[in-house]
DNA sequence: TACTGAGGTTAGTTTAAACTAACTTATAAC
DNA sequence: GTTATAAGTTAGTTTAAACTAACCTCAGTA
């Protein structure tokens, strides 16, 4: 996945929604990230043509296909490490959730996998 | 500075091949980040309205001004404190400064200001 | 039954940062 | 002196991801 960094975003927040709500719908990220109503449903029809959410017609509920919760996890898992590595070196919470966000994206596979073994040695 | 990430780029790439070539021109920054001349035009127009840059008319020459020398060699300390530690962490040299790249300029001062510590620590 | 409000969509706009094609201008080469 | 090349600019396009305004549809209620 290059150039989707928003697309990610949205997939995890879908499973963070997931877990406090129970069920997801569009309306819901839209409260959650602060977006315009249009702005995620565009985004959920992306994430549908990518095969990675499913919109049901009746009830508006997103499901995460296989495919999209293997990235919404990966995304979370990044997500979770670099927050938590950051707090482990003395920044405040909330910052270090907020560059978490910011960067979760962008590092690559190798450096993460550094990272999760160093966290692990010290 | 929000929003700025590609002009942030284009000082510290000013900043470092003036090191390298002693006089740094648009088209050089044309060849070194592999973008297009308008592209470079366009971008040292707008460092040039926001008074980070001067262009010297005959020779094309670019000079950081106190503002954008400060921004530059901010965001190239940003970029090696990050490289050196993902190599420290056992990340390859090439991709600890290709992730740098990316991630220098979304990390909080608060951040850095951490890993700067606890990097001095270890 | 008609109205209201919630959820979602459509159409068109904005912004940033890249691009190509085609132009200008000045210098150097023959 | 004409021509070719190098550096830079202008004009217009593209893409992604947001936005607003205005619409649709349906369910619940007065």
């Amino acid at each position: 996945m290059k150039n989707n960094q928003s697309l990610e975003d949205y997939l995890e927040r879908i499973l963070i929604l997931r877990q406090k709500l129970g069920n997801v719908r569009s309306i819901d990220i839209v409260h959650d990230m602060n977006f315009s109503k249009p702005s995620v449903s565009i985004a959920m029809k992306k994430l549908e043509e990518k095969g990675l959410v499913v919109v049901d017609n009746l009830t508006g509920f997103l499901t995460l296909t296989n495919e999209g919760e293997r990235i919404a996890r990966n995304t979370y898992e990044k997500h979770c490490l670099l927050r938590d590595f950051f707090i482990s070196i003395g920044v405040n919470e909330e910052i270090a959730a907020e560059d978490a966000c910011k960067i979760e994206h962008d590092l690559s596979d190798e450096t993460f996998n550094q990272l999760r073994r160093f966290i692990k040695k010290q």
